[in-house]
DNA sequence: CGGCCGATCCACT
DNA sequence: GTGGATCGGCCGA
């Protein structure tokens, strides 16, 4: 057991952890279903500069105010009306900082993660898109807020490295409105393990 | 209070 | 390749 502890989400460089956090663990027990598995993909929202995210300009409501909380916590929010989109906060409080996890490859309770998808078998693309990443994990957007260092929602380092030159950086994804910020490469993939 | 729309996914053609 | 689902949040009146 190797938790990440709190002082991992506290930087300040949201786009260096952004890349660290593939190949980290993430796990969820809700109705005492353990699952979980390994972070492929990422995106970094930066904060109040950052056109792309919900808290740009510094914009403070009911939602984005989770954002604003010490790093640590969960962002969960409704895209679309029908998906619930996972983030994780980090920085210091009231700096806004997020990053969307936006796929994983299951590891642990496959049989309930099959079961939350309505699945009766592993595709390739399994858990990958940051809606089905959610729904595979029973992540919901009344888990915003949610403490990282709990025993529903947490991460862990099991050692697992990803070589620099099996990352691929590219702009993020449904963010066009972003303007420039639009084609900033914050968004990172594994493209092969170890 | 009404209207618009989104950090998406899937079924269907 | 494409359009529909679906609803909370946000903004303007």
């Amino acid at each position: 057991m190797s938790k990440i502890n709190k002082e991992f989400y506290l930087r300040d460089d949201v786009v260096g952890i952004s890349k660290e956090l593939l190949g980290k663990y993430i796990f969820t027990k809700f109705d005492n279903k353990l699952t979980g598995g390994i972070i492929t993909e990422t995106e970094a929202y930066e904060g109040i500069s950052d056109k792309a995210s919900h808290a740009y300009g510094g914009r403070r409501t009911k939602r984005t105010e989770t954002m604003f909380s010490k790093g640590g916590v969960a962002y969960v929010y409704l895209c679309y009306g029908v998906h619930s989109l996972f983030n994780i906060v980090t920085n210091k409080k009231d700096v806004p900082h997020a990053i969307l996890i936006r796929g994983f490859i299951p590891t642990d309770g496959i049989d309930f993660m099959l079961e939350r998808t309505r699945k009766t078998k592993l595709s390739k693309d399994f858990g990958i898109g940051p809606g089905k990443f959610s729904k595979a994990l029973g992540i919901h957007f009344s888990h915003s807020g949610m403490d990282l260092s709990g025993n529903k929602i947490w991460l862990e380092d099991r050692g697992l490295k990803i070589d620099e030159k099996n990352i691929i950086a590219t702009k993020r994804i449904g963010i066009d409105y972003a303007e420039e910020d639009a084609l900033l490469p914050y968004r990172f993939v594994v493209s092969k393990l170890k």
